[in-house]
Parts: C-alpha cells; sequence; structure tokens
DNA sequence: CTAGGGTTAG
C-alpha cells in the first residue's frame, strides 16, 4: 500500500504540491512505483482526495494505477474513497476491463448499482466488453435492463456494445434484434454485427450487409476479409484485400494468418516481404505459421531475424518460438530460449514457462523439465499437469506421482488431465493398486470430466497387468460411450496375455467403429494363427479385404545417416 | 492541468 511514510522523499516533497502538479506528474508516460506513492501521499496529506464534487485528481491517480500494471493498489486507493461518485465507479470497471480484470470488472458494476449509484452513459460499455469477453450472458442481460431503465438505450455506443455482447455470447438473435432497433446505426455498429456474423461462419449475412452499409473504414474492410479466410474462401478474402482502398497492418496481417491457417506458407511469407510496416504481431504470425506447418526451422530463423531487426518479442512470440523449439529437439536451442525469456523479461509468466516444461518433455529431457518446473514460483494447474504428464509419458511413474502429492500440497485442484497423466504413469508403471486407487479418487472428487480417455488408460492399466476381466467390466460399466481407443487397449491387451475370446469381443466392437484401420484386423488374424486356426485367420483377412482395406507399408522417422 | 465509450489480426 502506498505509506505516507514515503513523504519526506525529495522533490516532490519540498516545495508546496498543487493540483497541476500531480496532473503534470500523472501524465509523464511512465510513472515507477515509488513515484505513483509519492503522489498518494501527496494526494492524502493535502486532501485532494476529500473533495465530493471533484474526484477528477482521483479518477486520473486510479487510471494511472491501472495503465501502470497494478489494479490491486488502484482497489485499495477506490476503497478508501468515502463515496466515489460515477466518474470513479466507471474508471474502475473501465480499468479492469483494460487490464484483463473482466469479472472484477463486472463486479465493481455490480457494486455501483448496489450502492444506488446511477451509471453514466459512460458505464455501459466498459461493462458490457467485461460481459462480452468472459461471455457473461446473465450479466450482460441484466445491464441490458439497466439501460433501458434508466432511458440510455437509443445511445449508439451502448447499443453497439450490446450487439457485440449478445454476438459474443452467441445469442445472434437478440443481437439482431438491437441492431434493428437501432435509430442511428455509424460504421462501428456496422461492423460489428458483420464481425458476429462471421465468427458464426454465416457468411451470406455478413456479405449482404457488407455491400448494404453506406460507409466502411479500414476495421470493416478487416472484419470480412478475416471472415472469408477463417470460412475457408481465402481466394475470395484475397480479392477483397487486393480491392480494399486503404490497407492498414491488421489487413497484412490478417491474410498472412489466412494463408499460415492454409499451410500455405510460401504466400504468407511473400505478404509478409511485400507488406510496407511490420510489428509484433504479423512478425509472430509468421513465426507461429512456419511453426504449426512443420517448419520449425524457418520460424527460428524468423525470429532471428525479427531479433536483428530491433523489434521486441512478446510472450505470444515466445510461445511460437518454444513450439518450434520443441519439434527441432535441440537442446542448444532450449538452453537459448531461456536465455532469451530472462533477457526480454518473461521470468514471471507462467504460461511461457508451462511451455518450457513441455519444450524439455519433448526433448525428453525429463531433468531439465523438472528443473524449469521448479524454478515457477507461482505455478497454476498447467505446470502441474504438464509435469505430471510429461514424466508419464517417459515412464517416470515415480516423478509424476510425487509432482502430484506436491500439487495436492498446494491446495491445486487437479482435474481430468490430471488423472489422465496419474494413469497413464500407473500404466506404465505397472502400479495397479494405485491406479484403481487414482481412478476411484477421481469420481469421488466430483467435478473431474471423466472421458473415454480415463476409461482407455485405466483398460491399459489393468489389462497390461493381466486383469482382463476387471478390465472389460471396466468397459462394460462405462456411463459414457467407450472410444475405438477403449476397445483398442483391451484388445492390445489381450494379445498380450493371450486371451482369445475376449479379444474376439474387443476385436468385433473396432471392426464396427473404424473398419478402416487395418491394425485391429491384423492382431486378430495373427492371434488365430498362433493358434494354428488357419480357417479363422483366413475369415478376418477376407473380412479386412472386404472392406478394402490394406495394410500400408511400414515407415520410420529415424532418418538414415551415412 | 480539469476525468472517459462501442468494431479487426498473432
Amino acid at each position: 500500500m502506498c505509506k505516507v511514510g514515503v513523504l519526506n522523499t525529495p522533490p516532490l516533497a519540498r516545495k508546496i504540491i498543487t493540483r497541476v502538479d500531480l496532473y503534470r506528474y500523472l501524465e509523464r508516460s511512465s510513472s515507477s512505483l515509488q513515484h505513483l506513492n509519492q503522489i498518494h501521499a501527496q494526494m492524502l496529506v493535502n486532501g485532494f482526495n476529500k473533495e465530493t464534487n471533484d474526484n477528477s485528481l482521483t479518477t486520473k491517480f486510479i487510471t494511472t494505477l491501472f495503465s501502470s500494471g497494478v489494479p490491486h493498489l488502484a482497489s485499495l486507493v477506490f476503497n478508501q474513497l468515502e463515496s466515489p461518485n460515477v466518474f470513479l465507479w466507471t474508471c474502475m470497471i473501465r480499468g479492469f476491463s483494460y487490464s484483463g480484470g473482466f469479472k472484477e470488472s463486472i463486479l465493481f458494476y455490480d457494486r455501483m448499482r448496489r450502492q444506488g449509484v446511477r451509471p453514466s452513459n459512460f458505464s455501459f460499455p466498459f461493462a458490457l466488453k467485461s460481459c462480452a469477453v468472459v461471455e457473461a450472458l446473465f450479466e450482460g442481460e441484466e445491464i441490458h435492463a439497466d439501460a433501458l431503465r434508466l432511458g440510455f438505450v437509443s445511445d449508439v455506443f451502448i447499443q453497439t456494445a450490446l450487439l457485440d455482447m449478445y454476438m459474443k455470447c452467441s445469442r445472434i438473435e437478440a443481437a439482431e434484434k438491437v441492431f434493428d432497433e437501432m435509430g442511428e446505426r455509424n460504421v462501428v455498429s456496422w461492423t460489428a454485427i458483420i464481425s458476429g456474423y462471421c465468427r458464426f461462419g454465416l457468411l451470406e449475412q455478413a456479405q449482404e450487409l457488407f455491400e448494404e452499409m453506406p460507409t466502411k473504414n479500414a476495421v470493416t474492410w478487416n472484419v470480412m476479409i478475416d471472415g472469408l479466410a477463417r470460412c475457408g474462401a481465402l481466394e475470395a478474402a484475397r480479392q477483397l484485400f487486393d480491392k480494399m482502398p486503404v490497407r492498414n497492418i491488421v489487413s497484412w496481417t490478417t491474410m498472412i494468418c489466412g494463408y499460415s491457417r492454409k499451410g500455405d506458407m510460401a504466400n504468407a511469407r511473400l505478404l509478409f516481404d511485400q507488406m510496407p510496416e511490420r510489428e509484433v504481431v504479423a512478425w509472430t504470425s509468421l513465426i507461429s505459421g512456419y511453426a504449426q506447418n512443420g517448419e520449425p526451422g524457418q520460424a527460428i530463423k524468423v525470429f532471428e531475424m525479427m531479433l536483428a531487426a530491433g523489434m521486441k518479442p512478446d510472450g505470444v512470440t515466445m510461445l511460437g518460438v518454444i513450439s518450434a523449439v520443441s519439434q527441432l529437439g535441440s537442446l542448444h536451442l532450449c538452453a537459448w530460449i531461456e536465455d532469451c525469456i530472462s533477457r526480454c523479461g518473461f521470468e514471471a509468466d507462467v504460461r511461457i514457462l508451462n511451455a518450457v516444461i513441455n519444450m524439455y518433455v519433448q526433448c525428453g529431457c525429463i531433468g531439465r523439465a523438472l528443473r524449469a518446473f521448479e524454478k515457477i514460483t507461482e505455478k497454476d494447474i498447467v505446470s502441474y499437469n504438464s509435469m505430471i504428464t510429461g514424466c508419464a509419458t517417459h515412464g517416470y511413474t515415480n516423478g509424476a506421482l510425487s509432482v502430484f502429492s506436491q500439487m495436492i500440497k498446494m491446495e491445486v485442484k487437479p482435474n481430468g488431465i490430471t488423472f489422465a497423466g496419474l494413469l497413464t504413469a500407473c500404466a506404465h508403471g505397472g502400479l495397479v493398486e494405485e491406479g484403481r486407487r487414482y481412478f476411484r479418487r477421481m469420481f469421488d472428487l466430483g467435478h473431474v470430466k471423466i472421458t473415454a480417455k480415463h476409461y482407455a488408460c485405466m483398460v491399459d492399466l489393468l489389462g497390461r497387468a493381466g486383469h482382463l476381466e476387471e478390465a472389460y467390466e471396466v468397459v462394460l460399466g462405462m456411463p459414457i460411450k467407450p472410444e475405438a481407443s477403449t476397445w483398442g487397449a483391451l484388445l492390445g491387451a489381450c494379445r498380450m496375455h493371450g486371451n482369445l475370446s475376449l479379444a474376439e469381443v474387443a476385436a468385433q466392437r473396432l471392426f464396427e467403429m473404424e473398419p478402416e484401420n487395418p491394425g485391429n484386423y491384423t492382431i486378430l488374424a495373427n492371434m488365430y494363427m498362433e493358434r494354428r486356426m488357419w480357417d479363422a485367420a483366413m475369415g478376418v483377412r477376407q473380412l479386412m479385404k472386404g472392406n478394402q482395406i490394406y495394410k500400408t507399408a511400414g515407415t520410420s522417422w529415424v532418418e538414415v545417416t551415412d
């Protein structure tokens, strides 16, 4: 908290401070936290925060706290105010919306209403934006009701925010109703509804309005181009791109992403090279494009170009680069990435540190993955899950189990992915009793979403250990529809332990569910042949042929070197 | 010096 104790810090404290001075200090682009402390101290001492009819300085101060990335301090300052006016309330709603605290933003709107403060026309758009992002339809509807009650409903800004909120909450008809009832529409309203249609793949409706609307701006064109590209009409998107009057960075980036999503990195690169100016998002699009399309080496090359061009990568860029390095499996590059992360100041970004765990897991370096894991001070569920799954898939059974106990000790709630990892670990390590315990615990917890994958793990675990009947019972007792992988696990276990009668049952299901998979036929046919049951084996081969299935030749990903 | 709004890309 801002302590008045910092008051004796010169130079601010030396002379008499006026409101003007404080305004000027706040308008400086980068205020350090200490600097903000001093300003707050001055405000308290001079009583600038007490004036009930003019809170503008406090508003400005709180806004600065938000834009300095310390929303919790903004809350603290706000909570000390005696009777914040609607400006201050709006400032909180906006601040949280700006800094990603959408739930808090909605909560502040709610608090304001319960305090009996009447919102202003400025309160609505921010609150509605927050509802749109977290898809809080119920709260959005409440706010809509407020707007109706308080007579704000013909405000274009509010109407546009409403229609966008409804679209983002998948209420197309409600959005259309707002749009239809608008007395006055501008480019933004038209663009908002077109954007909504595009997100739902309703291209015809989008295009119709796009033609119909009186004036378009660059955003409108970009929305339409992106909509076409995402719906697979990349050619049409390109035509619009070529036709649009004034292209901006987003237009270029949208097209680059369109090509990249389609796997056409040649055209993506061509546009990237042609675009007049590039910033982080464009660079990142190209990098992730290469990474996602199996060209990790190119991704690294472009990243190096980006650094050489003096561009500063952000978190999303790093995620793309880390994905590329994960595919390359080079420990040398891993070390380089870790260096980049600390030099660019991403050491506190959990998402990135989690990606680093996965990177080392994919490189097969569980030791380093663990080291990266342990370095994370604020581990989240993804950190734990990555480590558990990583250990499990590499056969470090005890590692997986011990990370799980750490997770429980830290009171992080395990989810379905956690248990899939644990069951995989137990299957790998042959820990039948532990596996059964985790399986039961998963149900007992009550909140875990149990999928066919969990059952497949359990069947695999029991089956490998030779408990074939129990495995079969697990499948029969499934409350959800078994997937091919479930029966596949059972069939594999039957082959391993030579249980022909159960193998026939599993194979029968698999022939129905995935008749095109040659592996199932082969396993059963081989089991018959081992027992010299030639006719039965031939029968399976005939069935396979009848289903037009041919075994594909074995391939290896191991490179041949000389 | 005197507070703030709605649509687009990774």
